[in-house]
DNA sequence: CTGAAAGCGCTTACAG
DNA sequence: CTGAAAGCGCTTACAG
């Protein structure tokens, strides 16, 4: 870091150039309007003074930042990783900048980060799961800008909604285990939103169709490994001991896997096994491991559709995407 | 999104509380200089309009961004996270704003990347690994921004360096696995500049303190299970069986034993097996995994302290700061 | 295809 | 402790 001179600015290139500013912003903003030499001269001129235009500057003049703010609960091994991933990258790449705010498991922090990226004029935001809180929704709702929330699909999105129905999810793999031949199934479920709602449903299935009550063991979130191979010890105080164990996500159900075989138990003979996220580990996993798949790059490509009809000023088709999901049946149950 | 009337601003504020927008202004930047029944005018002005300050001109008239741009290769299990996450869950409660960009494992995007972080005329650049391209570690010396390059540990960093010495890393390894007892070791080394420096300095320690050269395997990055459960299979294929195998991330460590285990290889007993990262799930594996911490949380203390510094105008005490690592042995090797 | 001029919404010496 | 005024570096109708 060098205290050096102030970095040049457009009317430094238009002058090198020898033309008005007004024809520089043209040439960067739209450079099929700028005549072909022009177009040069201003090309040479931004080499030669090293360019960079002031987005500040640019957005503040043109009400369009190019700047969107990506809401998540957290970046430790989430299962959100891919589709951020994705997201970032495809944004980046069409020219927007990228704000990452992390809201933290329980959202405490959202107010006031949501304050931030509408302070910077973000022209979208994308959240990462569901806002519960109503004012908050409303108060979305009222700004002009693009708000996306995925992985979660509301009822009334407050604009716009890309993801599956966890509820379906909880209901279809009750259904999945129940016709594998399954009877009693033990639930391992993170205290988000999202997971209770899938835990709920499965229940709620699993009884439909005649099956007792489901015991389940809640447990943190971000989750992780270790949680599974305690999830495992905690199977001994069952009044009876499960056949199949329905894990939150595949972090808890290796770390189970993990365990049983290191108790000398074998999955899916003894206990069977399932996860949630189709991790890559799910499929690498010794057994592989059972688990729902959610299309992650697909929630990032129709959130990036989304964005580029809005800035074309298209209007959209739907404001609810369902990416569905898939169990995929592997060895572990 | 509606197309609402437009946001309030700060001249809106100021008239509602009968002051000038100056000292809105300074109540919202330097509140002491305000007095306590003006303030009280405003804070009830800003409450009842909802105004939220526009920071793209405010960054545009203080030269002050308040902005940070992070860069790290991917945030797909990265073993960066945990210091991406205290970093920017730190900086926002500073009242910064984080700007994230992936730079992708080749560092391809880097340069457009930093192109648009100067654009946004950020106050400081956190980079996560070494840029090796010294044309534009050049350029970034000559920009007035605090940059801060973590994990690695230059000779000459390109303003502040926070990280380690990924050469005595590998070094000291090799010593702690010779120290006991083992002498046939086999390294599983990303194609990451970090890992291959650790990888060399190894085998350099290891045939300095009479060993052989070690044999080797590159892995891509990022790194991942499934990549263990491979080079285990590729031990077979070696001229002799190592006794201990030498990962270059936990995630590869833990996909090894699991490998290992299902072909009936007890861990350490038969092959013994390091990781790298220290992750929680080293300590969560059967058997726990032997691996190197690195405090990835004072990482981001360190580089607070940093800005902190440079916001307040003080001059820094040292531009190279070592946080260290530690073998952290454990039953695997 | 290009330029002059106004305006985007703040901050900050400066003066009082 | 506060206000009037200039300025930050762009963009964009408008006119030509």
């Amino acid at each position: 870091m060098e205290d050096g001179i102030p970095p040049p600015k457009i009317s430094d290139v238009a002058a090198l150039a020898g033309v008005s500013p007004a024809t520089v912003s043209r040439f960067l903003n739209r450079p099929a309007t700028v005549a072909r030499l022009t177009s040069e001269r201003i090309r040479a001129a931004i080499a030669e003074t090293g360019y960079l235009p002031n987005l500040n500057a640019g957005a503040l003049a043109s009400k369009r930042s190019r700047l969107i703010a990506a809401f998540v609960p957290e970046i430790a091994q989430s299962v959100f990783n891919d589709t951020m991933e994705a997201m970032i990258d495809g944004l980046a790449n069409e020219g927007n900048s990228v704000m990452l705010a992390l809201t933290g498991p329980d959202n405490r922090r959202l107010e006031s980060q949501i304050n931030a990226a509408l302070s910077w004029r973000v022209d979208a935001i994308i959240l990462t799961g569901i806002v519960t809180d109503e004012a908050m929704r409303d108060r979305l709702r009222r700004h002009p800008i693009t708000v996306i929330e995925t992985w979660g699909l509301p009822e009334e999105p407050i604009d716009v909604a890309i993801g599956f129905s966890h509820a379906r999810a909880g209901a279809e793999m009750a259904r999945f285990l129940r016709q594998r031949g399954y009877r009693r199934p033990h639930l391992v479920v993170p205290r988000s939103t999202r997971s209770q709602r899938r835990g709920r449903a499965f229940a709620e299935q699993w009884m439909m169709d005649g099956g007792a009550e489901p015991s389940s063991l809640e447990v943190e979130v971000p989750t992780h490994f270790g949680q599974g191979r305690l999830a495992y010890r905690g199977l001994a105080d069952l009044p009876h001991r499960p056949d199949v164990v329905v894990c939150g996500s595949d972090w808890i159900a290796q770390g189970l896997i993990v365990e049983a075989q290191a108790a000398g138990v074998k999955v899916p003979d003894d206990v069977a096994v399932t996860g949630f996220g189709n991790l890559r580990l799910a499929g690498d996993m010794r057994p592989t491991i059972t688990s729902v798949d959610v299309d992650g790059s697909r929630v990032a490509e129709e959130a990036m559709k989304v964005l580029r009809k809005r800035m074309a000023g298209e209007s959209l088709e739907a404001r609810r995407i369902d990416v569905g999901f898939r169990i995929i049946a592997r060895e572990s149950a």
